[in-house]
DNA sequence: ACACAGATCTTTTTT
DNA sequence: AGATCTGTGT
């Protein structure tokens, strides 16, 4: 039996405090590696134990998939000996929605058999609502009817906040009437259809309130408005509720998530008590000044003090390196200095930064694990083997058959796909009522009908072998009988690719399922749900440097933590406009630099090869914001445009070049300590960005097309394109021998030649 | 129906 | 660099 009293001792007083109230509902904010997911899972141990609340009663909501396996493992060794520990409810916000789904969707006319499209499939069934246009023109539109659903809003609400136009809504409401008709939901209906539930039927709702009787959220700041009202229904009258969050580490707003959730908590919920967690225990003092010292400087944050007994330590340590394989380079020097590879993680602000990475650390035989980006369930040849499963599950899913129906080719174009879909109005949806309907009505070419007869009957095969036999039997069955096996293996044979091995593994998961309708299910939403988790062993028994997301890496922690691609554009990127934008970048760097326990490694780079093209980096605004007595720094700032010389040109002699960069006021980037948002140009209220915008504007163009350019590590060469990035000009340049660069023209250090 | 060549555009971030 | 779309030819 766990010993709870020991448990308590360990917390501090606020822990002890948040882990105790189990009365008033709670806001905890805890600040980084603060020990909140700790609070959460004592909490539960002592729920249980002490107050004798059964664990089917307690609820806990995570974010993250990793989280919640995290947790779960937590409680269970915290709970050890005691079988109740499984029968709690910890699961991510969209794995609760579909675990309600299951149990009652029937009631609002979602049918149990019901599988869940991902963000691919929910663009082809808009695409297929709206055949006239180019995927390209619907995928903006696709990323706004998310996030209408993730804001709460339904296609017959008012959109207006959205500023979108009546073509939006009338397309919209497609969407959700095709999805509904085949019988699958999105992401977010995940939540969305939840509410729906919860609303119209009294008695799930009432189901639901007597089913819980504590509910735990954990990441709250990252809860979006459609999970809020959500959780709002969830909570019974008697239900305690604790609800665990940062709003400095809110890095989900681009999904609909509302920091305001977290700092309105107390408004909605009266006689809130809210706990404060300030102690630190993973970092360093050195990493927390670091830390704090970029953070500040976001406004409408809730003032806090972290703060941590952890005074040792190193500096952090801010490189400025050649360029992205520099950059793995000095990487993999300082891990191969002491081989602490499992302790040592490289964050990176998007997935295609990892490549870099791994190219050297394969060349160095540094092992490595890269974590959440989606390799194997985005392979062509699984979604197609996954297609074949989904469609077996549901017969209405017009997008998987679409996907499939042809593929490996037997003679069904897009002539006979009209054909067979024509006959939609005389079934209930069913594609395979459509298939016997056109095979039957003789109107398909001999070819075509030959290939939709073997199409129908492989799958009434599928169909019956699902009732009797083994669930891997069948999955074997359809990917042999639908010719991937075949299809791939030529591939393989003659790329060497292993696209077969990858569809053995995806059956070999399969196996660990229940051989039934449910079991397959349960397989396809898990897949669905996590795509990472499957066809790989979990990578956290894998040894090795870590690679990954600075998004992903929330509630994790390392020993040493290197945060790469400290630039300009890159981070914080360059869709980053508004103020509000700036903010949350800035907050997905305060939760990067949060990971590290002992040792920060910064790494900016001269230039960086984005999209093929080599383009000249400035470093990121936030590496300004840190004092620079907090860090010892390493290598030349590029450049630089200090006030006291501009080294980067001092080389260059006194030729009789034209130094534009170093002319613009805007070379007073990196003046030392503070902000430059807050004092870069002293009497101008506007921020610095605006300062560019006007100008650029009174200078006009800095760069023309044509304009002969001078580098200094190219040579000479001519700007053949130019155009708008927000309001700073990007220029390119071909070089001699038909080398290209990209370069932001305000920071450029071209020389212009022949001109005048 | 399909194969191939050339053009075009891309990258946030995740459930 | 790599995927994806477009148009042409068979």
């Amino acid at each position: 039996m766990a010993d709870i009293e020991a448990m308590l001792d360990a917390l501090n007083d606020q822990q002890r405090e948040a882990v105790l109230e189990n009365g008033r509902p709670l806001l905890v904010l805890a600040g980084a590696g603060s020990g909140k997911t700790r609070v959460i899972t004592t909490k539960i141990a002592y729920a249980i134990e002490k107050l004798g609340i059964p664990a089917y009663k307690i609820l806990a909501v995570t974010f993250t998939n990793k989280a919640a396996s995290e947790m779960k493992q937590r409680v269970k060794v915290m709970l050890d000996g005691n079988a109740r520990a499984d029968e709690c409810t910890i699961r991510t916000f969209h794995s609760f929605g579909a675990w309600l789904l299951r149990r009652f969707g029937s009631e609002i006319g979602l049918a149990s058999n019901f599988t869940i499209y991902d963000d691919d499939d929910s663009l082809s069934l808009l695409a297929s609502c709206f055949p006239n246009y180019k995927k390209r023109e619907l995928e903006p539109v696709m990323r706004k009817i998310s996030y209408a659903k993730d804001r709460g809003l339904r296609p017959t609400d008012n959109l207006t906040s959205l500023k979108v136009d009546g073509t939006f809504k009338r397309m919209y409401e497609a969407y959700e009437r095709k999805l509904r008709s085949i019988g699958n939901v999105d992401f977010a209906d995940l939540i969305g259809r939840s509410i729906e539930l919860l609303e119209e039927k009294p008695g799930v709702l009432d189901w639901v309130h007597h089913r819980f009787s504590m509910i735990l959220v954990d990441e709250y700041q990252d809860s979006n408005a459609a999970q809020f009202n959500l959780l709002k229904l969830l909570v019974g009258p008697a239900c305690f509720i604790c609800v665990v969050g940062d709003d400095d580490q809110s890095i989900y707003r681009f999904r609909g998530a509302e920091v305001r959730n977290i700092l309105s908590f107390p408004e909605l919920y009266h006689g809130t008590r809210t706990i404060k967690l300030e102690q630190n225990y993973r970092s360093t003092k050195h990493i927390l000044d670091v830390a704090n010292s970029v953070i500040k400087n976001n406004k409408g944050r809730h003032d806090k003090k972290l703060w941590t007994a952890k005074t040792k330590g190193s500096k952090p340590n801010l490189l400025y390196i050649q360029d992205e394989q520099d950059e793995a380079m000095r990487v993999s020097n300082i891990l191969l200095s002491d081989k602490k590879f499992n302790e040592s993680a490289v964050l990176y602000r998007t997935n295609a930064q990892s490549v870099a990475f791994e190219t050297m650390f394969k060349r160095l035989s540094i092992p490595y694990k890269v974590v959440g980006a989606l390799q194997f369930y985005d392979r062509e040849e699984v979604k197609d083997a996954l297609a074949l499963l989904f469609l077996l599950t549901n017969e209405k899913d017009e997008v998987n058959f679409k996907r499939m129906i042809n593929k490996p080719a037997r003679g069904i174009g897009p002539g006979a796909l009209d054909s067979i879909l024509s006959f939609a109005s005389q079934t209930d949806g069913s594609l395979f009522a459509m298939l016997r309907l056109a095979i039957q009505g003789n109107i398909l070419s001999t070819k075509a009908k030959a290939g939709a007869s073997y199409f129908l009957r492989m799958f009434e095969h599928a169909q019956a072998m699902l009732g009797e036999g083994e669930l891997v039997d069948c999955a074997n069955f359809l990917i042999r009988e639908a010719g991937l096996l075949d299809y791939y293996q030529e591939l393989d044979s003659q790329n060497s690719t292993g696209k077969v091995g990858n569809l053995e593994a995806l059956v070999n998961a399969l196996s660990s399922y229940d051989s039934s309708l449910e079991g397959l299910l349960l397989f396809l939403e898990q897949l669905s749900l996590d795509p990472t988790t499957l066809g790989r062993e979990d990578p956290r028994d894998k040894e090795g440097v870590t690679l990954i997301t600075m998004h992903n890496t929330k509630g994790l922690e390392f020993d040493r933590v290197f945060v790469a691609g400290l630039e300009e554009e890159l981070f914080p990127g360059r869709a980053s406009e508004s103020d509000d934008d700036i903010e949350e970048e800035r907050r997905i760097f305060y939760v990067a630099v949060t990971r590290a326990r002992n040792e920060l490694y910064l790494l900016c780079a001269r230039a960086r090869k984005i999209w093929g093209r080599t383009s000249y980096q400035h470093p990121s605004r936030f590496l300004d914001e840190i004092d620079s007595s907090l860090v010892s720094v390493q290598g030349i700032r590029p450049g630089s445009l200090h006030a006291s010389g501009f080294e980067g040109f001092s080389s260059l002699g006194e030729k009789r070049r034209e130094h534009l960069s170093a002319a613009k006021p805007s070379s007073s980037w990196g003046s030392s300590g503070g902000s430059l948002i807050q004092k870069g140009f002293g009497g101008n209220a506007k921020t610095f960005t605006m300062k560019t915008v006007h100008d650029e504007a009174d200078a006009g163009p800095l760069f023309p097309v044509g304009q002969r350019v001078y580098s200094d590590s190219y040579g000479e060469g001519e700007v053949v394109n130019v155009r708008m990035n927000g309001d700073r000009e990007v220029i390119e340049v071909r070089f001699g021998g038909g080398r290209k660069a990209t370069f932001i023209s305000k920071f450029a250090q071209l020389e212009k030649i022949g001109s005048e």
